[in-house]
RNA sequence: GGCGCCGUAGCCAAGCGGCCUAAGGCAGCGGAUUGCAAAUCCGCCAUCGCGGGUUCGAAUCCCGCCGGCGCCUCCA
């Protein structure tokens, strides 16, 4: 079995093929921290996320880095505005964003370097791009110059002449050409600046990407990520700079993730068109709001309504390369699909006593230990669909696919615990039971991949939570003798009170569960 | 205007030339189960935007049209 990728620059699915054999290098851009995160800036580390879980479980070594940009226009500003120092709005958005990553379950990133950490090294960069006769120092800034590169534009399909054609009115028209991008900016008085051969000033968009993905990946290294919307200019003046530094192939496979939009309007956070006219303008404003009235804005306000492990199952129901809308009603949608993944949960801890959290499961597909034998047509289910999950995955990561085929075990097994009552009689069918348990680890290990049902999902918490509980067993209890004494009014009662409550009970096999909705 | 992406059931979504008389989820309908429920299971629910073409064969490739969207502004 093979993997394959799309890979942007060559707008091909290709068979992965690591620069060294048995590692893997990834490269996120990350967020500029001078707001709080929304809904948006976790695409991109959920997928990646993913695809680092997917690559470990295959049997790669990889390292994974998120960039920290703490240093820019936004950040100067929005500091200015809140009366802080950059560094305090960075440092205080960077936990935000490091809040943000751990609840939704990105918990195998490497590196997070900030920019601001790496300035003499890119001071070095800029240094050897100027030797080298790629960029020109200009009245204390330093510009690339996009013509002196042979292929510029290989990534984004872009050519000189047609950007030439196309170019506005630059506000530095010194530039030799208007398509060259700053490698360094002077600084205005009051703002942040680094002392540099060229004067004092701060270093341009690109050009952090570059110093720390080679710093920790390598002159070449595998996978480079980022939305969709960074292929221009970022990367591609990323891909420029980097390449005629070192005079190698800067990245093997551009990943580009699909953006997050507000029900099909504009993209959550984004800015509007400016081509569009006054009324679209607006339109696509007023969408924004409704749809993203929680996570458009923060993802904390959104995790207030849903559970984070719902909008990762969100995220990744979907292909990555996909637009995904965002909608409150969708999230809620995904939860309801969720559900039954947890009552399946459930049913498998009250079978057998065991927590499933608590499960260990292998991390790597070689150390997967065989299903058993017995009983042949349920275990050659699963197994197809084991291997139907890997075939997604193989797939440029097609997690969407992945999906669907948990779905097919959830079911799988629910109707395999059905068919072999295993919440009653069936319990001591020992073979049935080796075979519910291999499969119910199976689930695990595949969710694994995916970063789900790592945890029990968080209840609504209260102080009250333990005598609730109390209360609950002992109506459950009551009304287990109303049942018994077929006294079903007062059960039915019981129940239907109990409902308006939010509580539902269960009826099954060895006794009655109760459930907060 | 330039470059590019997308259009599959009520909604979301996989599918990348034959395994598709098209996964999966949500909603809905019928049934099993249940004292009744809940939960679960079984079954039903699409010919793939439209029109041409290529091919033995197309949701999948090509052309045109219609509709939606992104980038071309330091937005992930």
């Amino acid at each position: 079995m093979t993997l394959r990728v799309y890979n942007t620059l060559t707008r091909t699915k290709e068979e992965f093929q690591p620069v060294v054999p048995g590692k893997v290098g990834i490269y996120l851009c990350g967020p500029t921290v001078y707001k709080p995160a929304h809904i948006g800036h976790m695409v991109g580390p959920v997928i990646f996320d993913t695809i680092k879980r997917y690559l470990t479980y295959c049997g790669y070594e990889v390292t994974f880095v998120i960039n920290i940009t703490d240093v820019d226009d936004k950040l100067i500003n929005r500091a200015r505005e809140r009366g802080m120092t950059v560094e305090e709005l960075a440092r205080e958005m960077t936990q935000d964003y490091f809040d943000n990553l751990e609840l939704m379950g990105v918990e195998t990133v490497d590196h997070f370097p900030r920019a601001t950490e790496h300035i003499a090294e890119m001071q070095q960069m800029i240094s050897r791009l100027i030797e080298k006769g790629y960029a020109y120092p200009l009245e204390g800034d330093v510009y690339f110059e996009v013509t002196k590169d042979e292929d510029y534009g290989k990534l984004s399909r872009r050519s000189v002449e047609e950007m030439l054609a196309g170019a506005r009115v630059e506000a530095n028209e010194r530039k030799r050409n208007p398509a060259d991008f700053a490698l360094w900016k002077k600084s205005k008085p009051g703002e942040p600046a680094w002392d540099s051969p060229w004067g004092p000033g701060r270093p341009g968009w690109h050009i952090e990407c570059s110093v720390m993905s080679m710093k920790y990946l390598g002159e070449t290294f595998d996978i480079h990520g980022g939305g969709l919307d960074l292929l221009f200019p970022h990367h591609e003046n990323e891909l420029a700079q980097s390449e005629s530094c070192t005079g190698k192939p800067f990245v093997r496979y551009w990943l580009h993730n699909g953006l997050m939009q507000a029900s099909g309007a504009a993209k959550v956070g984004g800015a509007h068109d400016r081509h569009g006219d006054l009324v679209d303008q607006l339109a696509a404003q007023e969408a924004n709001k409704l749809a993203g009235s929680k996570g458009a804005d923060s993802v904390k306000g959104l995790f207030e309504v849903f559970p984070p492990e719902t909008v990762r199952f969100f995220i990744l129901s979907t292909h990555y390369r996909s637009p995904i809308d965002f909608s409150e009603e969708r999230i809620a949608e995904i939860g309801k699909g969720l559900e039954g993944f947890y009552r399946l949960i459930e049913t498998y801890q009250r079978i057998t006593g065991k927590d499933f959290y608590a499960l260990e499961t292998a991390t790597r597909r070689n150390d997967s230990p065989p299903l058993p034998e017995e009983p042949a047509d349920f275990i050659a289910e699963v197994q197809q669909l084991r291997d139907r999950f890997f075939e997604a995955m193989d797939d440029d990561f097609n997690t969407g696919g992945a999906v669907g085929t948990l779905y097919e075990l959830r079911r799988a097994i629910n109707a395999f615990v059905n068919q072999r009552q295993l919440e009653g009689a069936g319990r001591s069918d020992r073979q049935a039971m080796a075979a519910f348990e291999a499969a119910m680890r199976l689930l695990k290990e595949l969710a694994n991949i995916l970063g789900v049902f790592r945890r029990p999902v968080q209840k609504p918490a209260g102080a009250d939570d333990e005598m609730v509980g109390r209360l609950l067993d002992l109506l459950v209890a009551i009304r287990a003798e109303a049942r018994k004494a077929k006294n079903f009014a007062m059960a039915d009662k019981i129940r239907d009170e109990l409902a308006k409550l939010n509580v539902t009970l269960e009826d099954r096999p060895d006794g009655t569960i109760w459930r907060r909705n």
